[in-house]
This record gives C-alpha cells, structure tokens and sequence, in this order.
DNA sequence: TGCATTTATGTCAAATATGACATATTATAT
DNA sequence: ATATAATATGTCATATTTGACATAAATGCA
C-alpha cells in the first residue's frame, strides 16, 4: 500500500478516521495525511475562488501545470513545503493558514 | 545570499521585519522562513520539555541526531515535512500545530 | 581539572521531490 | 457535436532532502 493509494482512498470519500482503520495507519501518519489533503484543498479553493486557472497559479509560484494539479490532487510526490509556499504565494497569511491546519477535513458526505 | 546565512540571520536576534528588509526578502519568502523558524523553535522546546535527548527523539522519528539538530537549528537543507512530521510523532495536535502557525516568533530580545 | 553526555556542523551517497513536457480526460461554450 | 479551454496523469532528468557517519564544540558533573 503506498501513499499514492492511500491518498486516492482519502480521496475519494473516505472518512479519515474509516481510512486510518483501512490503511493502518499510525497517529502521526494520519496527521500527515490529512494536513497535507487539508492544504491541498484550501489551496484550489483559494485559487478558483481568485479565478485564476491551475496554469497561471503555476507562474506564480514558478512551477508547472501538472504539479499545481498534483497539489490539489494531493498527490503522494508533493511536499507539505511546495503547498505551503503556494499557499503564501496566494497572499495567505500564517493565521489564515493555521485555521486550515485545525480545521477537520474529510466528513464524508452523506 | 543562501538560505542557510538567512537562517542564521535569524537565530542571532535579528527581528523578522528587519531581516526581511535587509536581505530583501519577498512577503512569501518571509512567511516561510518565519513558519520554519517558529516550527524548529517548537520542536526543540516540545522534545527539552519531554526530556528527550535528540539522539531518542532521532530514534523516534526513525532519523539521526545530525538531522534533528538541523531541524533545530532551522538549518536550510531541512524541510517543512520533516518538521511536521517530528512535531507529529511528538504528540502534537493539528491544533496545537495551528497555534504555532500563526503566533509571532522573533521579538528581538532587548 | 578530566571524563561522559549531549548538541552542532560538515560531508556524501541514496532517496525523494521538482519542473517540464506530452498527452489524456474533463468541462464549457457555441 | 465539435472546438476550446482547463484540468488530470504519466514520465523523466535534474535538484533537493534524506539518514548516516565523522568529528568538533558545548554542557554537565565528579
């Protein structure tokens, strides 16, 4: 089980806590997992609620296309570093940023 | 002007306003290295208060004390991840995490 | 003072993340 | 339906981060 599965399961509605049981995942993997899909989504959230596209972003923050989709994707090869530096680049502050980082992602829609 | 002479910059008492300025730093880069410096600063006090030697939090984290001093030292070549996730194994809540984020490290010492 | 323990710093090969690119898939409009 | 724009996915050479190791410097303690 790799952490590209694992993130797709998050995905695509897992409940967090369901998903730890699932995938065995310690406490502090848990955590990890579910910052880095809190980030992911506050991050195209931030973007589309700016209109720009995943392209434009991608200037912004001196990357590519492909890896802001990642980003969002949370997908398994991106750093909690290049979301986070994104994030600033979208002019988030630290305080707007930590409400993401408590926040309780990933209630599974009924 | 490399990351790692920014850091030191910082750990010798420069306030984070005037060393951005000095060494011209962008709003998001600033961000950054003040969220890194603050989540070293965490970490070392959060293992010191464990009386954890960083050889046994190394162990926790399944890295070395070199690497844990690094984090420490908010040495450049370590990384956000890293930091989460020894804050993580430490025990630390996304809450908690999130009170690190957004509190303001770096009042220059009188 | 010495001696042990802890922390800091430098280096490096291996592991991981990166931007770039091609291309597939999806959404949107006419 | 078909053209166009936007997003997703796969791959890869390069860059960065990693744990490990050696060793220096600092701290504590008899």
């Amino acid at each position: 089980m790799n952490k590209a599965k694992r993130a797709k399961l998050q995905q695509y509605g897992w409940k967090t806590g369901d998903a730890a049981d699932f995938l065995n995942l310690s406490p502090e993997e848990t955590h990890y997992l579910e910052l880095k899909v809190a980030l992911a989504q506050y991050l195209q959230k931030k973007r589309t609620h700016k209109h720009l596209t995943q392209a434009s972003l991608a200037k912004m923050v001196h990357s590519s296309q492909s890896r802001v989709a990642k980003m969002e994707q949370s997908d398994a090869t991106v750093s909690v570093d290049l979301l986070v530096r994104s994030l600033f680049a979208l002019g988030t502050s630290r305080t707007e940023l930590a409400r993401v980082f408590s926040q309780n992602q990933f209630k599974k829609a009924a």
